[in-house]
DNA sequence: CGTAAATCATACTGATTCGGTCTGAATTGC
DNA sequence: GCAATTCAGACCGAATCAGTATGATTTACG
């Protein structure tokens, strides 16, 4: 039941892009200097962001890399799902694959305790953008804030 | 964010000895043959539960193991923290150790996510107990069924 | 053009955790 | 006394995880 270091940083780093949407590209090695993050690791992080859509990368001197859309329409759970697959609190509770369940799955008393458990949580990540994110943290706590926000 | 197979067993084994509740002890390997479970694995997990307060066993010839309490004080959570120790989605969100928290919490944009979504598991967790897992399940359809239920 | 800055891509590795087994001691009903 | 059963802890192989190393490709800028 613990979150991988991947989707910690992914997450992080997200909201990191986020923050700074609407400038130009973000390097790597801003983002992982500003969120404390080993810059080799996370770049794996962001190929796998990239090829989900999440982000975009320019390549060459002065690239980096910038949201595809808009904050809003970026959840916790797309970022999860992309660097770390379907969210499956079991094999037979999972999204994606529906129905190849387990034999035991209709005399099970623990199933029905998962499946609410695999709602609960989806529901949560999946209901909180960066835009979210973003507005419930004063902008002025912010590590890599921009504007001096007085 | 999945949950352990230590935890997946310790359910399903609770659940078929709150089944069991009223008659003598139950025996190790009645359960992990009912619940296809390895037997030398599962007594590791019920030392836990004993330790935990949660089961009691019997010793000796004609032993075996039975709830302590009634099924309806015993919950998920209180399972799976027998088993798996303190229910934590990351270093930042867990119950227990109180406030040796990051020292990037005030100004890190994930740490509401991440508490939120601890508050929701834990809330699902700890409010389902053994006696409403037998009570949505057909008692017709559980294995292990004792009484021929018609 | 050349060079430096940056993304792209993949293979590798070391450590930790996990799921499970092995061996054996202690207890108790029959 | 013997068989059944819990108690206890050490052990082990495999998988996963977090992170590194190496190198190719692309591009701004002087």
């Amino acid at each position: 039941m613990k979150l991988s270091s991947r989707t910690e940083y992914a997450v992080r780093a997200m909201a990191e892009l986020a923050q700074m949407h609407g400038g130009g590209p973000v390097s790597l090695r801003e983002i992982a200097e500003r969120q404390d993050i080993p810059e080799k690791y996370l770049e794996q992080l962001f190929r796998q962001l990239r090829k989900a859509g999440l982000i975009k990368g320019v390549r060459g001197a002065q690239g980096g890399y910038s949201l595809t859309g808009v904050p809003r329409d970026v959840t916790v759970g797309d970022i999860m799902r992309a660097v770390d697959g379907p969210i499956a609190v079991c094999s037979c509770a999972s999204e994606g694959r529906g129905e190849d369940d387990c034999e035991r799955k209709p005399h099970c008393a623990a199933h029905p305790v998962w499946a609410r458990l695999q709602n609960g949580i989806v529901s949560i990540l999946d209901s909180t953008t960066l835009y979210d994110m973003l507005a419930e943290t004063p902008a002025s706590d912010m590590q890599g804030n921009r504007g001096g926000g007085s």
